[in-house]
DNA sequence: CTCCATGCAAAAGGTTTGCACTCCC
DNA sequence: GGGAGTGCAAACCTTTTGCATGGAG
């Protein structure tokens, strides 16, 4: 699907590009798990010591604004980033322990909003939410 | 769609029942708007005085973990929670503000994962969720 | 009578912010 | 050279927790 590296489209949107959102776009494109923002931090300073985590929540945040990076909420512990791969995954986590997974759902193919619906909104993700306990919190 | 009013069902289900934990139930059964923890708080105190934050929390958590409640954490501000009515309607956050509202996307009957995804997983929630930026805070 | 739920306040994260400094364009 | 990006640390908010007390079943 998205088959252009990330950091080519954001030069492409003409976003300013300091080393430290090089070094934190770079590492969003090889991931392709779900990374807290202090992970992110970790994987950054591999690369370039002097990384802030002021500037990891900056830089996630524009990230997501312009659609390239996609952020889930698990309700417990931290929000988690995920490249926006285009493709039709989607998140199964656990509302206690945090625990994130793919998961593919099947005929979802028309995840869109009429514009009578949109309230005027600039969308930047959809996404199927399942919701519930792991086995280790409390499974069936 | 769902007749039964919450008290009843959480009395069937062998929940035990105390002053605060039934205002709580009664607030969340009568208001049909997302509420975040603080405001149920509020609600409930208009009926029963002596009830506190802790106990909000403890009882949303347990009201979600039955699948009663359905909690929709938006990024932005706290999470917020909403009776299960059972109809099929999501939601569209605004990532900066939090602002949430309901929507109604077609098609969506079949929001099941199979067996095979479920990862030992209790699921007890699945939505849609539609994130962006509002018309205040960043839109078209 | 026995747990389990409650209240209070403190603790525990996670994320944002303010300000001085740096450096990309 | 100017304005946007950065680092650091403190501030901020939301949610959880520990412990003594009280009440539902």
């Amino acid at each position: 699907m998205t088959s252009t590296p990330l950091l080519e489209r954001l030069r492409a949107l003409h976003w300013r590009l300091t080393p430290q959102r090089r070094v934190i776009a770079e590492v969003m494109d090889g991931e392709h798990v779900h990374l807290s923002a202090e992970e992110v931090l970790e994987r950054a300073r591999e690369r370039l010591p002097e990384v802030s985590l002021a500037t990891v929540y900056n830089t996630l945040n524009e990230l997501v604004s312009m659609g390239e990076v996609q952020q889930v909420d698990a309700a417990a512990g931290p929000t988690r980033y995920d490249p926006n791969t285009g493709d039709g995954h989607h998140h199964l986590v656990c509302l206690k322990c945090g625990d994130l997974r793919d998961v593919h759902p099947q005929g979802l193919d028309v995840l869109e909003l009429p514009r009578s619906e949109r309230f005027g909104y600039r969308i930047v993700n959809r996404e199927v939410l399942f919701q519930g306990y792991c086995s280790d919190c409390g499974g069936p």
